[in-house]
DNA sequence: GTGATTGCAAATCTTTTGCACTAAA
DNA sequence: TTTAGTGCAAAAGATTTGCAATCAC
């Protein structure tokens, strides 16, 4: 029963959304999502997208993620200077970063404990706490 | 006998992290150390530079805070896909990013409690944990 | 002097945008 | 048809780099 609907589910996840099934989007959204979860940059999206044999330009390829993004289908992690992740998992988790290659890792709500916040500043409410613990390979050099 | 020796700390500044004293430098230190904790972007920084009178190139600026930073004098804060901050607290601590604006806010280590971390990628150790509240001004409309 | 530092302009990289063309409803 | 979506190429921003001129030692 579970898997093998890929078809379905990427057309039902579109449409819930109001956005046109378009031969693009279906194929990201399949990219995307029929594989658990992910954390994908616009330029390896596009790849993956030609390795599967679909041309998308890079712009439709923004223009998804931004969308899906604003939608709550995806989430930005902004974790590195010049470049936006974007994770298919919009769950309350957090994040490992691989300093060295710019790999990211899910860590689930409950394996961080949070407890004890400060004081936000007057007149402001909390949208969400990213917690990111930047690691290295044991054998970096850090200052190679 | 604090404060008015902004000379001579900048100097020193300098000297201990094996940096020529030239007129830029001097005058970059000085304004980002001389008035407390801070958080800047290079643009912002070569504003008050020209404010200041300082003639210093983008360029320059860039190379500056970059070196600074592999030295351990200044810490980059990445929390906006576009934009590097750098902040001059190098210490334990922690960040407050009101979304709307882009300010900036130190949160003391102690103000956070972080007392369950997860198992971490194997072969890997732990560089530093950041915890980035965002929050958004109260009449702030999450669609707009 | 000699090597480090600076500034400019050009280059790079990621992301966005304008607009004519195409496809979905 | 009518409107949304796409792709291209150009534009926009932030940051880096090459290289000749300048400065610190």
């Amino acid at each position: 029963m579970i898997g093998n609907r890929p078809f379905s589910h990427a057309l039902e996840r579109l449409k819930r959304h109001g956005l046109r099934p378009t031969r693009q989007r279906l194929a990201l959204v399949k990219l995307l999502f029929d594989r658990g979860d992910r954390h994908v940059t616009a330029d390896q999206l596009q790849g993956e997208a030609a390795a599967a044999g679909v041309r998308v330009s890079l712009a439709t390829i923004y223009n998804t993620l931004n969308q899906f993004t604003a939608a709550g289908v995806l989430r930005e992690v902004i974790v590195e200077a010049g470049r936006s992740y974007f994770d298919t998992n919009t769950s309350d988790h957090h994040h490992v970063l691989i300093e060295s290659t710019g790999e990211l890792f899910d860590v689930p709500a409950d394996h961080v404990k949070l407890t004890a916040l400060p004081a936000l500043p007057p007149g402001t409410s909390l949208r969400r706490v990213d917690v990111i613990l930047r690691v290295s390979r044991q054998q970096d050099n850090p200052a190679s």
